[in-house]
DNA sequence: GTTGAGCGTT
């Protein structure tokens, strides 16, 4: 009669902690921003001094067309400090910016370049896309 | 002279 400790269910529910990586954030860009709702008209030295009143603004990144060249209505602003970025997206998500109402969010993570290595025989044959 | 939801190249 002995009692077999049987621990159905080891009651290590912890986790393995091995990535740790530093504080999460409820957001996957720290101090990168995604504004959009820019007017056509808007450019990135405009954005830049509109957000730069609220931190030091590292990068402003506005998206143009290929095709006619004029502005997507959307770019990027980077801050150099999350808490400036935080501070700009809460003042200027809903405001108005040069009469249209600006949209602020955080950026994703879509910057992943990687370098042209060959991923395995990239016979040259490269497809020349004129447009 | 246009249009209006959205997440991007070096």
């Amino acid at each position: 009669m002995r009692k077999v400790s049987l621990i159905p269910f080891a009651r290590e529910v912890i986790k393995s902690s091995s990535s740790q990586c530093r504080s999460f954030s409820s957001s996957p860009s720290n101090n990168k921003l995604f504004v959009a709702g820019l007017s056509w008209s808007v450019d990135e030295k405009s954005l830049k001094e509109a957000f730069s009143s609220f931190g030091e603004v590292s990068e402003v990144r506005i998206m143009y067309d290929r095709d006619s060249g004029r502005s997507r209505g959307f770019g990027f602003v980077n801050f150099s400090r999350e808490d400036e970025a935080s501070s700009a997206k809460d003042a200027m998500d809903g405001k108005a910016f040069l009469g249209r109402p600006l949209k602020v969010s955080f950026a994703l993570d879509k910057v992943q370049r990687e370098p042209l290595t060959t991923r395995h025989s990239n016979r040259g044959a490269t497809f020349s896309r004129s447009r």
